[in-house]
DNA sequence: AGCCAATGGGTTATAGAGTAACATATCTGA
DNA sequence: TCAGATATGTTACTCTATAACCCATTGGCT
């Protein structure tokens, strides 16, 4: 059975930004850290869309909304701290960042990455997680993190080929 | 069952260099393809052991071998070509690059690395790459390419702690 | 041999990504 | 309101990677 991810469908994208706005505020506050103007604002930014942006990206976007230069380590400190709590992911691959759909539950950094569109899809398979672990675990390797970069065409872009 | 990887135990180093080295020439043989000098001796850097090594780090070993200034382009051109032809592994959250023990086979990177020694274990999971091709398949995604690179402590270096 | 096209490598300059160090501002609690 | 902690601004720099152009080497081909 195969089911489309949100990043690829058309949907009401404003509801994505705005749950994950709610669900950043929500968190920092009961985790009493601070969501301050300038690491909302780069969390929304983040949020324009469902592809990775780069923190060079980002800090352009910065300026222009705020209309000041605005310096690397400013934009590099927002994205420090989305990452701490885990509002956002790494896209190592592409050097870039992502919004997490699902802040607060404890879970590794799996995507599957489009070249064609640059939508960047998370997975959610604890299963793969475990299946991580376990052969991590057969060759005495202690986890901390999973970074699993999947690179390929989306079904909206492998469609258009055909 | 438990098993150490080669990358974590006393072993005889010169002769996983060797293999690489003729694997190497064997592959670029039967594909026609040329394995010149400088490509051969930057395969051979980083083969000097299991950890990643960046291409500024390899620069600097070229240039102290052959006395004389080498650029970034040389470098990142030999290790394109490696690249390439699978003789080599990118870890993208080093920025760096590892010999593959098996190249000529097809496979995906996936990597446990060490945070504390450095070694990087290149995993041969079969099942672990079907799973992986499975989920993606499922979401309608068309894979290219899989990176997993997880990040930790190998058996050696989480028993030094204990 | 002499030539040609293709490939590989040298050189310079620059783009892109990330951090160190220090100054200033802003919050928070006593 | 004052002091300490946290957050942001600013400058300068490091590390990683690529563009563009030129020259050298290679390996057929006549
Ligand atoms: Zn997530
Ligand atoms: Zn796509
Ligand atoms: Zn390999
Ligand atoms: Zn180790």
């Amino acid at each position: 059975m195969e089911h489309t991810p949100i990043a690829c469908s058309h949907h009401d994208h404003d509801h994505c930004i705005h749950d994950a706005l709610a669900a950043a505020r929500d968190l920092c506050l009961s985790r009493g850290v601070r969501l301050t103007d300038l690491r909302l604002q780069v969390l929304e930014l983040i949020w324009q869309n469902h592809k990775p942006l780069g923190a060079y990206t980002l800090m352009e976007m910065l300026a222009k909304a705020n209309t000041r230069r605005v310096a690397p380590p400013t934009v590099y400190r927002a994205l420090d701290f989305l990452l701490e709590q885990g509002l956002i992911h790494r896209i190592n691959v592409l050097n870039a960042f992502i919004g997490c759909p699902s802040p607060g539950t404890k879970h590794q950094s799996h995507f599957l990455i489009c070249r064609a569109c640059g939508v960047a899809i998370e997975l959610d398979e604890p299963a793969l997680s475990q299946q991580i672990l376990q052969v991590a675990k057969d060759t005495g390797f202690t986890v901390e993190t999973q970074a699993l970069e999947v690179s390929g065409l989306c079904g909206n872009c492998a469609g258009a080929d055909a």
